[in-house]
DNA sequence: GTGAAAGCGCTAACAC
DNA sequence: GTGTTAGCGCTTTCAC
């Protein structure tokens, strides 16, 4: 027998019919124990348990108005930043008795709006991972569903955000407390909020510390584009090259090693987001750390609490922090002594 | 105004209404265009347009019992095999309009059985990736939903296979070509079944060839583990290792370059799924390759395809190939000349 | 404390 | 061709 021959599925009434009661006191049984007679109850649990019966949630949401789903919109399932997140994510969203809608986006903004505004109704929230969309059309898909927002702010929309300037100032003094006083950033997609956040908090540190920093860019962001970009970095006469995340800065590392250029004797290299691979690789990458799976739970918990609370309620975003993890890949400029 | 104020949803009523017809014929102007008269059809639509109008999918699949869900049970998102798939699926889905509903299992066989129980009434089947649940779960839940398996076989459930035992013949092929005759096999978990399906292949290869192979073993497929094996392997006195997957194989990698060993020139060494980062190792990694993305588009299809046929029906496996990547972690053994 | 009954939004007979 | 109606499985008044 194939599982296409599954028999009826086991309804309230079939329940109510065994325990020998009404179906709303099965109902009860289940969502207002207290409040049905304990012997009653145990009636009803027992024939429902006998009988295999759980409550139809697609049912029951029909009649509350909660789904018991919430969506998770991210740009690109394969980027080993986003899976940390994704199972923060599932984790609490199941903890907290919901199921995980998982779209992914291609990082395509219209995909990102079509997809939210067929999702609404049979969530009861979203939570979009680094929307590249307008403001305006995450305003207008506000409308349609409870929005939370992660790694990306816009009016009226909580939002989970990372404290990337954070990282990137850490990353800027730790360079320049080495000695290094040029480096070149290489800049993520232009229309990324991540990349905003980051360049211009280090050319703020920068700037403050009397670096000289010259740009690159934009790339994809990608081991490919880190390969291409290592060339051109080099050209660029620093003695540190930041990049804007690890696979990028993979890229580079694995360019600087084949063209034999050694790092960090020769030029020092931070990433960004420590993803897992960032520690394995050879020298171990010097990177800012960003709590991905923490994120995922937070907006979990932001976006259950939103649709708690009445709307309008007080400030509700989160701040996580990021932090420089310092490992091989970053050491004093050459010429400068090691100690 | 918050997302949580937004206004009542737009129901087919509300559509009715504007058009002047019945709900009906909005209904049919949706589900069976041909049958509504070329201008009723125009106006309903247009209404539903106006008005923003979507169908509520739970109401519908109230009573045509199809939910246009699915699940998607993976082991451990954040495991690099797995992202390709789960991105392959979630392609599939979206596109056979189907929304994905993911959970993630942490490798526990019982909260596996635990979830897609719970899931069975919300979705029109699962897809559960690499299960470890016993066949007699496997067959309890099967009754429960449309069930399909990846990376798992089961009596009368449908599956997507990995020909795994292919790869690993051609890779055990490539390592004698080589004249490699002695290697150690690095075990992954004991209850998985690729496992099994990689440690017999490289068994009968080797026999076959007339190569001996130790084994060491169960390791987690984890990097850690990698690093730890690495110096058992060694002690082994053989000139190649196979480790279960890349992840292992990256550990390995990483102390045999701390130990000072050479790779390949002293040690040969094969991954097994060529993850985005075998590629990226140095050397970069000789690995096989496994078609997650495909296994995740075909894990669809084959569900909805079972979904749709009557019950006990042909014969519907899938049988996806693997195939060696001969990368530049692999080459002659020590003393044997280079060409 | 428990049951009857009215829907939630929708589709699928069944009338007209 | 189109409208009316009976539910899908459930929660929630409202009586008792």
């Amino acid at each position: 027998m194939r599982g296409a021959q599954r028999k009826r599925a086991v309804t309230i009434n079939d329940v109510a019919a065994a325990a020998g009661t009404s179906i709303s006191t099965v109902s009860r049984a289940f969502h207002e124990p207290d409040i049905v007679r304990a012997d009653t109850r145990e009636r009803a649990l027992e024939a429902a348990a006998a009988l295999g019966y759980t409550p139809n949630r697609a049912a029951r949401g029909l009649i509350t108005g909660r789904t018991a789903n919430v969506g998770l919109v991210v740009p690109d399932v394969a980027n080993p930043f986003f899976p940390a997140l994704i199972k923060g994510a599932q984790a609490r969203a199941r903890a907290r008795d919901h199921a995980l809608l998982l779209v992914d986006t291609d990082e395509d903004p219209n995909t990102e709006a079509q997809v939210i505004r067929g999702m609404a109704k049979q969530v009861d929230g979203v939570i979009a991972v680094s929307s590249r969309m307008s403001d305006r059309a995450l305003a207008e898909v506000a409308q349609l569903t409870t929005l939370v927002l992660v790694n990306r702010r816009a009016v009226d929309v909580p939002a989970v955000l990372l404290d990337m300037a954070g990282g990137m100032r850490q990353a800027v003094e730790h360079l320049h407390a080495l000695g290094h006083r040029r480096c070149v950033y290489l800049n993520g997609p232009r229309a990324s909020w991540s990349n905003r956040q980051r360049r211009s908090a280090l050319r703020a540190t920068s700037k403050r510390l009397g670096m000289t920093v010259s740009e690159l860019g934009p790339f994809e962001p990608s081991y490919d584009a880190g390969v291409l970009a290592a060339d051109l970095a080099l050209a660029e006469d620093a003695t540190a090259i930041v990049a804007y995340n690890d696979l990028v800065a993979l890229g580079v590392n694995a360019r600087l090693a084949a063209r034999g250029v050694a790092v960090p004797d020769e030029v020092s290299l931070v990433g960004f987001d420590d993803i897992q691979f960032a520690s394995m690789a050879s020298p171990p990458l010097t990177t800012v750390a960003v709590p991905a799976a923490a994120a995922g739970r937070d907006a979990v918990d932001l976006l259950l609490e939103t649709i708690g609370h009445a709307p309008g309620g007080e400030r509700d975003d989160h701040q996580l922090r990021t932090e420089l993890r310092v490992r091989h890949s970053t050491g004093p400029p050459p010429g400068r002594p090691r100690a």
